[in-house]
RNA sequence: GCCGGCUUAGCUCAGAUGGUAGAGCACCUGAUUUGUAAUCAGGGGGUCGCGGGUUCGAUUCCUGCAGCCGGCACCA
């Protein structure tokens, strides 16, 4: 006797093993036509599959969420499938599942065109019309690697060669079409539907490794509906319209040209806004008890030797020889600069910790291909510092700038903060019982803090471990942006030391951390945040008074002169057009509040509010609504919302 | 750096099987004094990314390079 408990607490038994295609016809003709997979407890699996003992079964649709990676799984090896039809020279190699649809990867001498991935998705529909049955063999290691051999799937044989011997191979197969996976699948391709679309073409080292030669790798988004599909294509047309690139140029914040590949050209409005992250930062720091300083950007090649760095940074670094033949570099990190501080004169220990900060310019020869807008540059500006700090008090002071970077991002709006530890790289310096000592302080710290992180194994810095801040954004993309780095290698290796309390020299400690980690990165991210509706403390130009009328000229300057005394960033828009030109042109610049007035509002004084993307205005008093809005930018208020601004303005 | 694609006016984009190009918006000028998302009329503007080749002739075809875009690899 078995007995199946259903999600809707439900039991019934049987007297013998039963398909999962079976227990859903049992409960229902509907159930057993929409059926995709089966949950035996916690396992998802083929329909297909024998339940032969007492178990939690749920009946699996399209609909349900966890039947969502079995549709794109099965669409990656449709996808194969066409692929093979249609160009049978080409060799399969692998396609999983990805965030929101699929990939495969295809080994052939010539790449897809554009052409091809039509008549591909085409040959896909087709294949799902047939609606063959989706069957699943288990098959002898060897056996698996030799049929995938004879039938010149040199790549496949290659992975299934590489799984342990002696184990058993699962073999999946729709149609002529046979591909090794774990599964589980759909009971055929029918039952795929039609709501998939083939999204680009990319290369794609194989097995991830630059090394070894370039495969075509076509990438699909699937979904359980065709409305799921075309709300998903909707989403990227609307990321689309938030990309910071093209926010930059139609906001006038920045520019890019040739001249200056992965260096922004910032305009007055996208350096306000850069400027106010600086501000911003200044103000934490100072209160952190950070001392900010600067330092050159370009150093002699002999400081960078000794840092470490121009052997292990080398091909990163821009380097130059001047007329008199000395070799320099651009700094691509700041702390070896910062230790050159450190050491003039002689500290005491009663001088640790001492907090350097600046907001320091660096270069790094970044590959091409990497560029993307703000996000990834060649010349960047980290707000970066370096503690210089005896090892008692690593673990208090990496609590601190933890809750510190914390902090920070709630205040511009970021809630959603994962943090990654990553620890010693293959390429480093130092030895393994400083690393042991520096990796075990920065987990002790971490842990104190009381915050969850997930390991990242070998992807510390050369000089030591980092902990790396990701903040998730509005359309939950995550970001890195700052770092903790525990490093007991370059202030020895600079000469950097302190007198202790012993009356001895000592090296310092040097914790390396940023917060935003590149300002321009963090600008993009906000841009992105945001959608260029940024808060009013943020805004680059946070109101402007609009006339509808000449009659106004001299109020509305009066008002500008108001705001700009109360530090509002203000324009006058006194052109001669309609107000319905004005308000249309500054609602789509982005501009936060609008001020309009007219010979009504000069007479009593007051002016008619319009609140980015709200139509409804209010009346208010001139000095009111200058108190309000510096009250505003002084308290770093979150954007009001539309809905916030309509209440607002229903008052 | 690797694979593919793209590069025409400030922006978004048309266009010619090879005979030096066009729209909308923007800009300039004039008229209009206007009450909350585009007033009307006129005008100027492009060595069609850069270099080489084929050709009587190249922005169009071929080729090299650069930049950008989508990925990969790398990474703040």
């Amino acid at each position: 006797m078995i007995k199946i408990t259903l999600p809707d607490g439900g039991q019934r038994e049987f007297p013998a093993p039963l398909r999962g295609d079976e227990l859903a016809l049992n409960i229902s003709r509907s159930l057993a036509k929409k059926a995709v997979a089966v949950r035996v407890d916690d396992e998802v699996k083929d329909l297909s599959t024998l339940i032969d003992r007492d178990a939690r079964v749920a009946i699996l649709t399209a609909e349900d969420p966890a039947a969502l990676d079995i549709l794109r799984h099965d669409c990656a090896h449709v996808l194969a499938e066409a692929v093979k039809e249609l160009f049978p020279e080409t060799q399969i190699t692998i396609g999983p599942v990805i965030e929101n649809g699929f990939f495969y990867d295809f080994a052939r001498p010539t790449p897809f065109s554009l052409d091809d991935l039509e008549a591909i998705e085409a040959r896909m529909r087709e294949i799902v019309d047939r609606d063959k049955p989706i069957t699943r063999e288990v098959w002898e290691r060897d056996k698996a690697v030799a049929f995938f051999r004879s039938i010149g799937e040199e790549y496949k044989a290659e992975i299934i060669a590489s799984i342990p011997a002696g184990q058993e191979v699962s073999i999946y197969g729709q149609g002529q079409w046979q591909d090794l996976c774990r599964g589980p699948h759909l009971p055929s391709t029918g039952k795929l539907g039609k709501a998939f679309k083939l999204t680009k073409l990319a290369g794609a080292y194989w097995r991830g490794d630059s090394n070894n030669e370039m495969l075509q790798r076509i990438y699909g988004t699937c979904w359980a509906s065709e409305k799921d599909l075309k709300a998903h294509l909707l989403m990227l047309e609307e990321a689309e319209k938030r990309d910071h690139r093209r926010l930059g140029r139609e906001l006038d914040l920045f520019h890019f040209q040739e001249e200056g590949p992965g260096a922004v050209f910032w305009h007055p409005k996208g350096w306000s806004l850069f400027r106010c992250l600086i501000d911003y930062m200044r103000e934490r720091q100072r209160h952190g008890g950070y001392h900010e300083v600067n330092t050159p950007e370009l150093l002699d090649a002999s400081l960078w030797v000794a840092s470490g760095h121009a052997e292990k940074f080398a091909e990163e670094m821009f380097s130059l020889h001047t007329p008199d033949k000395r070799h320099f570099c651009l700094k691509p990190m700041n702390c070896p600069a910062h230790v050159q501080i450190f050491r003039q004169g002689i500290k005491s220990y009663r001088d640790l910790p001492f907090r350097m900060s600046e907001f320091g310019k660096v270069h790094r020869y970044e590959p091409s291909g990497a560029l993307h807008g703000l996000m990834r540059l060649r010349a960047f500006t980290q707000d970066d510092a370096h503690i210089f700090c005896s090892e008692s008090q690593i673990t208090e002071e990496c609590v601190t700038v933890t809750n510190l970077i914390l902090e920070i991002y709630r205040d511009f709006g970021f809630d959603q903060v994962r943090v990654k530890f990553s620890d010693r790289p293959s390429s480093r310096v130092g030895s393994d019982e400083v690393w042991d000592k520096a990796e075990s302080a920065l987990r002790t710290a971490i842990e104190a803090a009381g915050l969850d992180y997930v390991l990242n194994p070998g992807e510390g810095a050369f000089y030591g471990p980092k902990l790396e801040f990701v903040l998730r954004d509005a359309i939950g993309r995550d970001w890195q942006c700052g770092t903790l780095q525990v490093d007991l290698n370059l202030p020895g290796r600079l000469g950097a030391s302190f007198i202790g309390e012993d009356g001895q020299k000592h090296p310092p400690v040097m914790l390396h951390r940023a917060m935003f980690g590149s300002l321009e990165r963090f600008t993009g991210i906000l841009i992105e945040h945001h959608a260029g509706r940024f808060p009013l403390w943020l805004s680059p130009v946070q109101a402007v008074v609009a006339t509808i009328t000449s009659d106004a000229d001299d109020y509305a300057r009066e008002v500008t002169a108001r705001l700009f005394a109360r530090g509002i960033r203000a324009e006058c828009d006194l052109r001669n057009e309609k107000i319905n030109y004005k308000v249309r042109e500054h609602s789509v610049r982005k501009v936060p509040v609008q001020l309009v007035v007219g010979k009504r509002e000069a007479e009593e004084r007051t002016v008619s509010v319009r609140r980015l993307g709200v139509a409804q205005q209010r009346i208010a008093p001139l000095d009111e609504i200058v108190m309000a809005l510096a009250r505003e930018i002084e308290d770093r208020s979150p954007l009001i919302t539309d809905a916030a601004a309509a209440a607002v303005a229903a008052e």
